[in-house]
DNA sequence: ATTGCCTGTTGCCAAATATACAACAATGTT
DNA sequence: AACATTGTTGTATATTTGGCAACAGGCAAT
């Protein structure tokens, strides 16, 4: 379907604002869009009207707006998932040490909806709200493994753990499948390892992944398969805690 | 200025669905805009194609999207105000043992932007992301008193304590300032009396507001005055952290 | 099963709207 | 002080949008 061009390049230009950390001026908007200055200057008053974006007192430059956060956090109080799901990071984070951290599929990607800190000095941090890529996260994969969403048609390597090949994908997809939990072996950022199950809700349709993150001197692979089991059960209580029958998970569409 | 008339559209769009909790139908929005539906349905389409929304698999029907989560995520990440005041909320509500709030000024509106809840069973909770009234809330009042915000035109009276009358406000705000901090006496919300001071940043210029929330019965009249101060010294210690100098507080413009 | 109602999408054309250009104002830089 | 750069505004053109209308799909009631 045709897009409506203006509502396009304003959406772009929020886009565009999220990786200024210093903001944007007018020109600078226009230049990334190739558009014109006075476009650019039109859409980012419109932008401002409604507060999305926000003008710098000092600079003059633009910053994204509040009108982001409220709305942003509107959509996350919703999700009742997360509600549900605080105590059993919390559960994490207790049995393993390492932070945890819940996630959705959103936008092809894994949306980072919450997280509990580890108590350790050296641990993971994952920011609220980060998208993260599905075939090379312990909690993207598990998505992939048990969700609707099918396999990604590129892969860009972040380490050179990442796997790039689509068989084996495949073949780690089909792995987690069969034992339940996912890992991801510092595929997307060295020194760190996580594992992560799937969570359902009470359709049995899948809800999101929670998991752990830690650095791979404590998240050894002799142990892995421990964190594994640990994940995987406690996904499975939140699950049944979200009205998920676990009697019923080997034929979730009777 | 002009505004982009279908960027504007869009980000109605988006307030729109801030206050639906089901979501809304094409129809349904382009009612509330007074549009044609083919309006809003190519509308919508952009904003999903962008992510800013989302179409509910199971009734069709449209939902805020998963970019808002990331970008006002984002946004919150980047407000360093937010981080310092974090231990000092704390310490309000190990010293009141009620709720504590951080809030900026958006959009005309107190912006609630953190939050530390107390550990009494009975106890206020404001969502994150919120936007409250400047008149009428402890947060506000001093968003008010001490900013460069203008006093706003219209009233509404949301319990038969709000102030609706320009010139009591006017006098409110003044003792705010010789005070040096605001008080929200069940004006907003039945039952709830608020305590709230400035925290400046390095150059003296108002940052935000932090305050205390609490049930009228324990943050009594007779002993809001003792809140007031304990407020009004974390509030200080905040700015202290933040570089602002105490000493130069009188000759901000200096 | 049939009918009717409602919702959502698409094609099309007229017309309003957004755009590019250019000039100007404002700010900072050399 | 001259210059360069940025941002805003006015205006004419033409692109884009928006409304109309037709169509398809879903749901409910008969």
């Amino acid at each position: 379907m045709a897009e409506i061009q203006s509502l396009a390049r304003g959406l772009k230009i929020l886009n565009l604002l999220e990786h200024a950390r210093n903001g944007m001026g007018t020109t600078e908007v226009a230049n990334q869009l190739s558009i014109d200055k006075s476009s650019a200057s039109r859409l980012l008053h419109t932008l401002a009207n409604y507060g999305f974006v926000e003008q710098d007192e000092d600079t003059a430059r633009y910053l994204l707006g509040p009108q982001l956060v409220t709305l942003g956090q509107h959509l996350l109080n919703r999700i009742t998932l997360r509600d549900h799901a605080r105590p059993y990071l919390h559960e994490l984070v207790e049995k393993t040490g390492e932070c945890a951290h819940l996630a959705i599929l959103a936008q092809g990607q894994a949306l980072y909806i919450d997280q509990m800190q580890s108590p350790a000095a050296l641990r993971v941090e994952s920011e609220i709200g980060t998208l993260s890529p599905l075939y090379c996260t312990a909690l993207g994969k598990v998505l992939l493994a048990f969700g609707a969403m099918r396999v990604p048609l590129e892969f860009k390597a972040f380490t050179q753990r990442t796997v790039t090949d689509k068989s084996t994908l495949a073949a780690q997809l089909a792995q987690t499948k069969s034992r339940g939990y996912a890992i991801d072996d510092e595929e997307y950022n060295y020194g760190v390892r996580c594992v992560a199950a799937p969570v359902y809700d009470h359709r049995g349709v899948l809800a999101g992944a929670i998991g752990i993150s830690g650095p791979a001197g404590r998240v050894t692979l002799e142990r892995i398969n421990e964190f594994g089991a640990v994940v995987k059960t406690v996904a499975l209580a939140l699950s049944t805690r979200l009205g998920f029958d676990a009697s019923l998970a080997r034929r979730p569409h009777g």
